[in-house]
RNA sequence: GGAAGGGUGGCAGAGUGGUCGAAUGCGCACGCCUGGAAAGCGUGUGUGGGGAAACUCACCGCGGGUUCGAAUCCCGCCCCUUCCGCCA
């Protein structure tokens, strides 16, 4: 959520830097001007009336307990009941209808971010290794079937279309993945380990702005009026919703595998590319929670927390930073770590890391207190550390051998309890 | 699913119709004390809106009602806790 007050004293640069986002929004900044101005004029009225009735029935009370007769005050306080009534309802009214339209409207890039159309103006700005010298070329959709790692076939039986099922060593590999990567940013990136809930509210939806925008991605469970959470950064970052935090008590950094669940309403080729785009993918997902003198810092180590895996795992990757055209609604500066996956011929996202500012912050009102002790919003950042279907993707394609196993690299290997499959 | 209790400031916790934005304690900040610290003592310390400011208004889970006046009484809703039932 923006400030209200950045929104009406630098309205035109608000709508200049969300334009760069590819769609004109001076409308929607102008609703939002004049219901702001409306409604400070009634606040500012019925306050006045507010202020009125408070003295006078101040008097009222002094009157009566010297037994006085006060039933012409009495009827003069009476008379404002309807004009108060009328402003109370408005203000509330438009308040409400402000928040709404605040909710609706993305975050500001970072002046940092680099401006574009879309993805292809996003500029690649590092890669690290090289794409493997491969004697075999598997797509890792065969791999998997010949070597029984996963079944489309069998997910789709009892959860339909978008699921996977991992089988055998398939499944053991998955777990593997997880706690080597949890192990990683816990015990050596310093992350405090989280389990969460896989189900939230809405509230907590709203907190890190997939709803109210984003309602149609969501598995939503109607009769509880609770969801699935689409990624661990929902239950995570709203961990520290309503709170108010010491300086001494920042950087949080927390680290959580869980389970993500999306619907993908509208994503073209879905179930097509086999582990790639999925209802259901396993994610571990890293918060951050910080001051905003920090959080520009944060984010590059977030990042290069995020690129150690692939960096142990001696997987090819490249760093892009998405540009203004292409950021996330709630983000204000991202990039993303690509694998490269041999089989795809392609680099896959498998992970995304954004610097919220204090968008997130604002929307879940979390503060902290600063040097001087006054309360500010705190910024919040996550990442993915990483998502594990297109690492799985990556790791098979790129150590598929040519007797047809796939060789693991060497971290994994005490994980999954052998150095290869197959 | 049934029953009961409860939602007040950073936290704990008083407060059942008027000077209550709210006792007290803890925490925090500053000061005194100390070689230094702890303890002790003193002072201060909620958030938000409007306003250039003085100042003013709102906020005791949320919404409505009663009343000249509501943290306090009434109604509805949300949330939390405990017990019982069911169940991993």
């Amino acid at each position: 959520m923006l400030d209200i007050r950045l929104i009406r004293e630098q309205s035109d640069d608000v709508k200049s830097r969300l334009a760069s986002r590819g769609s004109d929004l001076s409308a929607e900044v102008d609703a939002i001007l004049a219901c702001d101005a409306e409604r400070r004029r009634s606040e500012t009225e019925l306050q006045q009336l507010q202020a009125d009735r408070k003295r006078l029935s101040k008097e009222i009370g002094g009157l009566r307990a010297k037994g006085q007769d006060s039933s012409a005050i009495e009827a003069e306080v009476k008379s404002f009941g309807d004009r108060m009534d009328a402003l109370n309802r408005a203000a509330t009214e438009l308040d409400e209808k402000q928040r709404t339209l605040l909710l609706n409207i993305p975050n500001l890039p970072s002046p940092t971010t680099p401006v574009g159309a879309d993805a292809a103006a996003n500029p690649v700005l590092r890669e690290w290794g090289a794409k493997p010298a491969l004697v075999r070329t598997e797509d890792h959709v065969a791999i998997g079937g010949r070597l029984g790692l996963f079944n489309f076939e069998l997910a789709a039986k009892i959860s339909g279309s978008g699921f996977v099922v991992y089988t055998g060593a398939g499944a053991r590999l998955e777990r593997s993945l997880i706690n080597f990567l949890v192990d990683l940013h816990t015990i050596e990136h310093g992350y405090r380990e989280i389990l969460p809930p896989f189900v939230v509210r809405s509230e907590s939806l709203v907190g890190t702005a997939q709803l109210p925008k984003f309602a149609d991605q969501q598995y939503r469970c109607a009769d509880d009026e609770l969801y699935l959470a689409p990624t661990a950064e929902v239950p995570v970052t709203n961990l520290e919703r309503d709170e108010l935090k010491a300086l001494s008590d920042l950087p949080i950094k927390y680290a959580a595998y869980t389970p993500c669940f999306r619907r993908e309403a509208g994503s073209a080729g879905l179930g097509t590319r086999g582990l790639i785009r999925m209802h259901q993918f396993d994610k571990v997902e890293l918060v951050k929670i910080t001051t905003p003198e920090d959080s520009d810092a944060e984010l590059e180590t977030l990042t290069a927390n995020a690129e150690r895996v692939l960096q142990l795992l001696g997987l090819h990757y490249r760093v892009i930073e998405l540009c203004t055209g292409d950021i996330g609604f709630g983000s204000q500066k991202t990039y993303d770590i690509e694998v490269w996956a041999p089989g795809q011929q392609a680099y896959l996202e498998v992970s995304s890391c954004s610097n919220f500012g204090d968008y997130q912050a604002r929307r879940m009102n979390l503060r902290h207190k600063d040097a001087e002790g006054k309360n500010r919003f705190c910024h919040t950042l996550n990442g993915s550390g990483t998502a594990l279907a297109r690492l799985y993707v990556a790791l098979l394609e790129s150590g598929l051998q040519p007797d047809g196993s796939v060789l693991l690299p060497e971290p994994l290997h005490r994980y999954f309890g052998s150095d290869r499959i197959g």
